[in-house]
DNA sequence: CATACGGTCCCG
DNA sequence: CGGGACCGTATG
């Protein structure tokens, strides 16, 4: 499998091929090649966990596609040798002066901040905030501030990573005020817990300044225009109960006055001791609910309530919430009272090392038969990075956003697709409820071809001992399991013996997505040259057990094609796929991870190139004047003629032209549309995601309404902005009429464009 | 737990 | 290069 790697400082993350087995020791070596990082140099993180050596990625449930975060570990000695940077304001001439007082560097005093204190720095590549404690203050240092002096701060959570010098404007004190969704205003500067790259999940502290707001019964989310390394606008803020206020830097003798007077006025001011030192509250019976501290309260969430409902780390001493550690109460009940327990950021974690994982039994196994062969490796076993949620498991018929002729590499793909979900078996289904979905792969000798009819086999009659996932025909099957799903799709009476025929009726039966896999090749010239391709809907016509090839019996089906869209085989069909721009749809990050590979192994230039051409040309050869695909135009440069060989460009299929010159209120954008020059079909759907973008919530636009000012808006987002009572284009504030949310200003035209460009976009809103 | 028309790497 | 041995995975 392939996962993915980034440096903390921010970067491209670089794809790597490992295996589940992988253990972190080796891919530290791997880091090592794209970096160029010592492994002891390298700090990995995956999910808040620091990795350790002895361990593999499987310990740490890494799966595919996911994300390691690398943090440089200096090489001790090297904090001294910080690279001068030359700041803009200092004149070149003194730079002499400068390395003059590098000599001088000495202790400090600061008049804001004070040693130990627990403040949040600002991260130079990420723009982010993390939490820090300030160890040493110097003055005439290589970093220095406007306030001549240099903070070295220890990042909290990462003890081998600094202390590090950083500016004065670098710093603020420890954000400590959670602020309240009502409090929250236009216009205010906050910090917020923000993803870049999945805004759905937890990602970092940024400042940002709050622009707009989207309140819906179920969800609020804040507008925020972020400022990270550069400003970020239009940033859907979801951990809107975790907004914080940005703390001012204080003088330190008024800062004391002013907790004092802050704590006179609750019952009990704590003694100096018992206070904690980074929010001020007291530390044993921290009374200020509004203020989060992650040092008296939750070490995760920073929330003091619920203290019942607390645990603590026998190592470090935190408290958690039980729900923050994915613990119940009744798990908390269960466990006695020398039993230890260890947070999430101990080494001695549970769910890491030790316990009875069934890792350590397969490991156990394993050991004994000594495969060298490394199973994890590639696309050979890995599972389903995402599961179908857009329709039930048990759904007969197509899938919106499914079309016939798209084509996907692997089976899982499918799966993930909610396609055909069996990762290896030809049937999906139960006896009881039939079958939705099946796939031709070319694994039965007894199937039969005809593309808009076939006859196909069904599963068992196999010895698959040996953990195996084929074998020959070596016994009768039987109409039960999956065999019996197909059956009950049909609409003839269901007998297990003889089998059974719709006749005419047909028609009548239920509904089967069906697919065909290349490996059906071999016997059918219906069958894609790659992948697995999604046919259409056939249903079954009748069903009766044979003898096989074999000898031995089988069941057998036929299934005849009844789907409005024309078949991928087809002239018509060709046509089609070719004008909506269906490509093969591989797994995220795979090609990534197969370029790289390709360029490791690169010495030898065995590329699979030469199976590719010789496709191509048999393509050309046919004669038909069916599409040339130009995927690798720059290698052939060598002699062919080739004028017609520039760089294909998308064509806009009629199917949709058709539909865009009916959208007058849209003219100007689509105008812009057929102007975009896109190499393929994806590049001009992204450009039409991004032009036809909800100006409220920022996706494809449901229910479109155009305003006079032409922007588009949900009419569901639009209802709420006027619930609101804002009734200013949040585009360009321009006045809205405020009749406009009403289902009749429906831009249906534009709609319908949407719906035809994204099939299925609106199921689900 | 058994089943299953995958996918990969090794070997001849 | 093509066939065989071999696991990891979702589903009933």
């Amino acid at each position: 499998m392939y996962i993915k790697v980034r440096p903390m400082t921010g970067g491209d993350p670089a794809t790597i091929t490992v295996s589940k087995l992988t253990t972190v020791q080796d891919l530290r070596d791997l880091v090592k090649e794209r970096f160029q990082v010592e492994p002891e140099h390298q700090n990995l993180f995956f999910q808040g966990k620091k990795m350790e050596d002895e361990f593999t990625l499987f310990d740490y449930s890494v799966k595919v596609n996911d994300m390691i975060q690398l943090m440089v570990r200096k090489p001790l000695g090297s904090l001294d040798n910080v690279p001068v940077k030359e700041s803009k304001d200092v004149p070149k001439k003194e730079s002499a002066k400068e390395k003059e007082t590098i000599v001088n560097v000495c202790d400090a005093e600061s008049s804001v901040y004070k040693i130990e204190e627990g403040v949040d720095v600002r991260d130079r590549d990420t723009g982010a905030w993390f939490e820090a404690r300030i160890k040493k203050i110097k003055k005439n240092d290589t970093v220095c501030g406007g306030d001549g002096l240099a903070y070295y701060v220890q990042y909290e959570g990462y003890p081998d990573y600094g202390p590090l010098p950083v500016k004065y404007e670098e710093i603020r004190p420890r954000a400590k005020t959670v602020l309240a969704f009502v409090d929250l205003d236009l216009g205010m500067d906050v910090l917020v817990n923000y993803n870049m790259e999945t805004p759905d999940e937890r990602g970092w502290w940024y400042e940002a300044k709050i622009t707009g707001w989207k309140c819906t019964s179920s969800n609020k989310s804040l507008i925020c225009s972020i400022l990270a390394k550069d400003t970020v606008p239009d940033c859907k803020i979801v951990f809107i109960d975790e907004v914080m206020a940005l703390e001012k830097p204080q003088s330190l003798a008024p800062t004391v006055d002013v907790t004092e007077e802050d704590h006179s006025s609750s019952d009990a001011p704590p003694s100096e001791e018992d206070k904690c030192g980074t929010c001020g509250d007291n530390k044993n019976k921290p009374m200020n609910m509004k203020t989060k501290c992650r040092d008296c309260g939750c070490r995760k969430c920073g929330g003091k309530e619920d203290p019942n409902n607390q645990i603590m780390c026998d190592e470090c001493s935190c408290a958690y919430h039980l729900s923050c550690v994915g613990k119940s109460a009744a798990w908390l009940a269960g466990l006695g009272d020398d039993d230890e327990w260890f947070c999430p950021d101990c080494k001695n974690d549970d769910d890491i090392v030790g316990g009875s994982s069934k890792m350590q039994k397969k490991k156990l196994a394993a050991g004994t038969k000594d495969t060298k062969r490394d199973w994890g490796k590639g696309f050979a076993c890995t599972g389903r990075s995402k599961e179908c949620t857009k329709v039930d498991k048990n759904h007969f018929g197509p899938i919106p956003g499914i079309e016939v002729g798209m084509s996907w590499m692997f089976r899982m793909q499918i799966s993930e697709e909610g396609l055909h979900r069996p990762p290896v078996a030809g049937i999906a289904g139960t006896a009881a409820l039939g079958c939705p979905s099946l796939i031709l792969s070319g694994g039965y000798e007894d199937d039969e071809d005809n593309g808009d009819m076939f006859t196909y086999t069904g599963a068992g009659g196999r010895d698959l001992s040996g953990n195996k996932r084929t074998a020959e025909q070596s016994f009768d099957q039987k109409l039960d399991k999956s065999n019996a799903a197909i059956a009950r799709n049909c609409k003839a009476r269901f007998d297990p013996k003889n089998g059974g025929d719709a006749g005419d009726k047909w028609k009548e039966g239920k509904p089967i997505r069906v697919l065909r896999n290349f490996k059906g090749k071999k016997h059918s010239k219906f069958a894609p040259e790659e992948g697995n391709r999604y046919d259409g809907i056939y249903k079954c016509v009748r069903y009766w057990p044979q003898k096989g090839a074999s000898g031995f019996i089988v069941w057998r089906y036929e299934l005849r094609r009844d789907d409005p869209t024309p078949a991928p085989w087809t002239k018509e069909g060709k046509k089609r796929i070719e004008e909506m721009g269906y490509e093969m749809i591989y797994p995220e990050g795979y090609l990534e991870a197969q370029a790289e590979k390709a360029k490791l192994a690169g010495k030898d230039g065995n590329t699979p190139k030469s199976k590719k051409r010789k496709q191509q040309k048999e393509e050309e050869e046919d004669g038909d004047d069916s599409f040339v695909v130009d995927d690798d135009a720059e290698e052939n440069n060598d002699s062919s003629p080739a004028a017609k060989k520039l760089k294909t460009t998308f064509k806009i299929p009629s199917e949709w032209t058709e539909l865009i010159d009916k959208d007058l209120k849209n003219a100007n954008m689509w105008v812009q549309v057929s102007q975009k020059v896109a190499a393929n079909r994806k590049e001009l759907t992204d450009f039409v995601e991004e032009m036809f973008g909800c100006i409220v919530c920022m996706d494809i636009v449901y229910k479109p309404v155009t305003t006079h000012c032409s922007h588009n808006i949900c009419l569901p987002c639009l209802k709420r902005s006027f619930e609101a009572d804002t009734f200013k284009c949040s585009a360009c504030r321009e006045e809205l009429p405020k009749d406009l949310a009403k289902d009749q200003n429906i831009n249906s035209e534009a709609r319908a464009v949407l719906n035809k460009i994204f099939p299925g976009y609106e199921v689900g809103r």
